[in-house]
This record gives structure tokens, sequence and C-alpha cells, in this order.
DNA sequence: AAGAAAATCAACCGCGATTTC
DNA sequence: GGAAATCGCGGTTGATTTTCT
């Protein structure tokens, strides 16, 4: 497909934002919204992309944003979130309030990053890094599932209503098998030593429902788990509750859709 | 005090995903 | 169903500020 280049005018303005600029800008999504980017400038008066426009809204202007430095409990999340989710910045800032996602990578790229490199003893930080590099194994596992991994199955700790646990199943090229009596399979590829479960729990009157988990050695560890699987070989997937990232009165939150045919995030 | 080096962060760019026609 | 338009994300750049020598 070809694309159209953001901005067709060769004579819209770029660099630092002018106080005039701002004013406009802000005076304009304060009387008609947010969104509608590509028109807004035009509409603003503006000699500016909506790239531009929608960027420097989000990462400079909104009101709800907080200035300042990161609190170390800021800190702490992000090094926590980013063990679990790698670079998907746009969901740790998600998770905290008046935060970008602009600021949060420049923060991790600019602080975090060098306290990880300058202090590769074990430690908190070295064990949040192993499970950040498990975590981008995970995001970017090979392409065929069957052959780097080994699939077994274990003994289910969810297995109530699906018959008796540890009930084992051989699978094909094609992945998972969704047969309701397996109460859980699990995916290993050694190399990288990060398993993955997969379970099909009995849920009355739905569709199978799977649950994944992606387990480190201890410490640190985390899981992960999927529901509503649609096609049979995916799902998306939750962080739960005991993983302390989530707010309160939250149960999970989820973090994306995991594919297990291609074994990729989607 | 001045220049160099390092750190910071706002903004840009390219691309994939999603929506619209 | 496919092409085009738009949105949003993550990586990178470069101007500015701060620190060091």
């Amino acid at each position: 497909m070809v694309r159209s280049p953001c901005c067709e005018k060769d004579h819209t303005n770029k660099g630092a934002w002018t106080k005039e600029e701002d004013q406009r800008l802000v005076a304009y999504i304060n009387a008609h919204g947010e969104g509608s980017w590509r028109s807004l400038p035009k509409s603003a008066g503006l000699n500016r992309c909506g790239k531009s426009c929608r960027l420097r809204w989000i990462n400079y202007l909104r009101p709800d944003l907080k200035r300042g430095n990161f609190t170390p409990q800021e800190d702490q999340l992000i090094v926590s979130l980013h063990s679990v989710l790698g670079n998907k910045w746009s969901m740790i800032a998600s998770r905290l309030p008046g935060r970008t996602d602009n600021e949060i990578k420049n923060y991790w790229n600019t602080h975090i990053k060098r306290k990880l490199v300058a202090n590769p003893a074990p430690g908190p930080l070295l064990n949040h890094s192993t499970t950040a590099t498990a975590v981008k194994n995970l995001e970017e596992p090979p392409p065929v599932l069957p052959s780097e991994y080994s699939i077994q199955a274990v003994e289910s700790s969810n297995s109530g209503g699906g018959g008796g646990g540890g009930v084992s199943s051989s699978t094909t090229t094609s992945g998972l098998s969704t047969e309701e009596h397996i109460p859980v399979v699990q995916i290993t590829q050694p190399e990288i030593n990060l398993e993955l479960s997969i379970g099909l729990p009995v849920v009355p009157d739905q569709k199978p429902v799977a649950v994944a988990v992606a387990a480190l050695p201890p410490p640190p560890s985390f899981s992960l788990y999927t529901d509503k699987i649609g096609d049979g070989c995916g799902g998306t997937v939750r962080i739960s509750e005991e993983h302390g990232l989530l707010y309160p009165n939250e149960h999970s939150l989820s973090i994306g859709r995991f594919d297990f045919l291609s074994s990729r995030w989607r």
C-alpha cells in the first residue's frame, strides 16, 4: 500500500512549539475536543501536521499531566511493568496517571537503563532485567512453534470441572489441541528458559477458555493468563492481581493478545 | 570564565494497525 | 475485499541544558 506523507504541505512548521501555537491548540481542543488530528491544524489555524499537534497535546499540553521528577514509587512501578510488558510504553503509561509514554520512555532510557547497566550485580534491578529479557523472547519467539518448543502435559491447577488433572495430550504442528478434556498443556523452549502453560477449563455455556502461564524460575516470577480463547490457538493475555501491578479492585490487566500458532503477539 | 562532554527531553520519523470508503 | 486515510506506537534525532575540566 502506498501511504501518503503525513504532512503534504512543505510549509508546515517543525521544531519547537511557540507559545502562540500552544495557545491555539489548547483553545481549539478545549472548544472542540480531541480527535480528527488530520483536519485539526487547518481548523485551528496552525501550520503544523496533525501528528505534531497530537504529540504536542498528549505529551505536553494535556491538563491532566503530572510534571516533575518521577517518585521512587513510580520508578519502581515502571521497572516492574517493564519487566512484564517490555517496551510497551503506552501500556506502562496507562498505569501511571499523568505520565506519558514518551516521558516514561525517556526516563527509562536515561535513568533506569543506566542503572541496570551500571549495577549488574544480583538484586532487584537485575532480576527485573532478567525477566525483561525473557519477556522479550516471549514477544519475539520463533515463528513456528513445534520445531522449537516441546509440548507436554502437566497437572492442572484448575481442573475442577474438567476431569482429572495431568491428562496428557499430543499436539500437532498446528499447535495446541483444543480438546476440552485437556487440563493443561505446557510448552517449553529450553534455550530461553521460558514456559507457557495452556489450560482449557470448562466454563458452562461458553467457548473453551484458555489459561496461559509464562513463568520464569524464581526469583522473580510472574504469570500471565489468557481468557476468551477465540480460535482455539490464542487468547488475550492478562496479568493477574497477584503481581501487585494492578489498581485496587482491579482483578487483571490485559496486556495484549498472543497467538500460539504463530508464537507472536498480535 | 570558557569550552567540551554528557545528560535530558521535546519532537520527528517510519511503520503497523485500524477505520473508512 | 481492497485501497486509501488516519491513528497510534516505538525508535531515533537533535537542540538545549547541565556538569565537568
